[in-house]
DNA sequence: CATGTATAATTGGTCGTGCCAAAGGAAAGC
DNA sequence: GCTTTCCTTTGGCACGACCAATTATACATG
């Protein structure tokens, strides 16, 4: 008899006695956890079946390992998005014109609060994106620049959640960067910035959502380019070969 | 000399690798891949390590493995950020105010969005979750119809950025469900989502909008009591001891 | 005493092997 | 043709061993 009722996944059961662990506040974020041998034995399952867990976690950014030093709970759990939403990306999951359009409704909003709230420090970090665009010479950079300007309205909200979501378009931008650098590309972003920054500057809210909308409508509208696709074809390190070591 | 430049971690190199399988086109969302133990040869790494890597993309639902058949890559990456955000929310670095401040920006748009192109399929939805919630017993199937009609209004969107932001929100809510099952909470949802359902019917966009936002700074105003934190203190489930099997 | 150095212990990282149980498929029997 | 039985494949888990990085300790040196 004795329905065994193994659930078989014993890393999951391990995931949810972390959680456990965590909400309980035995593990407090930044607090140092005993070492893999002695928590494998109170967990009761063997090393290799705890550092699965702790892998999982770790690759989540929730706690971070060294050799020799020990194993402690990340205290910043800002990057736990970061390698799902690689794979969400890549999964095809998301297009740019879904991505552009959620922009659209998140980041019109968070200018349209940032032109009514906007602190001393909040213009700073946006006057100082809008600079380093002009400045930029390598798409690479301008890009960062770009994304700069961005973050900084999405950091004038306040609010963590809105944090996240900019690390989330952050990374999808990232990824799919191939597809967003077109050579045209380079004058219509910052004079949208600027007319953006403008309007929170005159504490103009209406002004500031409308120009936001324009600047990612356009944006959308400018990566609809059909020959998208053929561009991560041709990139390197697809190697199912051994790993570089 | 022979800079080793080794960082150590093979699983997130093995994750990079999948990720250029993934993005060649290699792997397939969907396809079967090879056996562990083939893969861990192929990749020139022990079968252990290997483990780990793909326990990682299990557990962020990347891919699904049984035993006896083998592994699939996912075919709907849609629960990705499932894991993600339970430990997001449990590390504290979201609070039920600032969820339901950024609920307050995407949804009220979404409601907006809504009104104006909402098909029949989305309509019957919306009805279905207020009849659901009107016919609720218990507070977990008030809380299931209710989250099902703020599904509905994602799902009207017919953006898939917009459909993570509420698995999201849904697993974020379920985690901190305690904290917002307060006892009057049973009538004011129901009378806002009526409302809300007329505006949307009605094609009145502003209108729509304008509940939504209201429901939404009704229900963070009524989680504001001081009695949250302990909560969660007593729960069951603290165990460090040994997993059940 | 202070300081630097060699040594040992701790700890995570990887590998290898062996065995089990579940699932699938092939062969035998009806 | 269908069911049953057996074997192979495949993932799940447990031990064990060794390595390398880090830290702590003891020791030698000035």
């Amino acid at each position: 008899m004795r329905r065994r009722e193994t659930t078989g996944d014993i890393t999951a059961k391990l995931l949810a006695s972390f959680k456990s662990l965590i909400s309980a506040g035995t593990f407090v974020p930044g607090c140092k956890l005993p070492p893999e041998r002695e928590l494998a034995r109170q967990f009761g399952v063997n090393r290799s079946s705890l550092r699965q867990a702790l892998k999982v976690l770790q690759l989540m950014g929730v706690l971070s390992q060294r050799v020799g030093d020990g194993t402690y709970l990340s205290a910043d759990a800002a990057n736990v998005l970061r390698e799902p939403i690689d794979f969400l990306i890549l999964m095809g999951d998301i297009s740019d014109e879904e991505l552009f359009d959620a922009r659209m409704i998140v980041e019109s909003e968070l200018a349209s609060r940032a032109a009514e709230r906007a602190t001393m420090h909040d213009m700073k970090a946006l006057r100082r994106a809008i600079e380093d665009m002009e400045a930029s010479r390598s798409d690479q950079a301008r890009i960062e620049a770009d994304l700069a300007f961005h973050e900084a309205i999405f950091q004038a909200s306040g609010n963590r959640v809105c944090r996240l979501i900019f690390t989330v378009i952050h990374r999808a931008i990232l990824l799919s960067m191939s597809k967003i650098v077109t050579r045209a590309a380079v004058k219509q972003p910052l004079s949208y910035h600027q007319a953006i920054y403008q309007a929170i500057h005159d504490r103009n809210p209406s002004e500031a959502r409308r120009q936001m909308t324009e600047h990612l409508l356009d944006a959308k509208s400018m990566l609809a380019s059909p020959r998208a696709a053929q561009s991560r074809a041709g990139r390197s390190g697809i190697r199912i070969g051994p790993i570089s070591r």
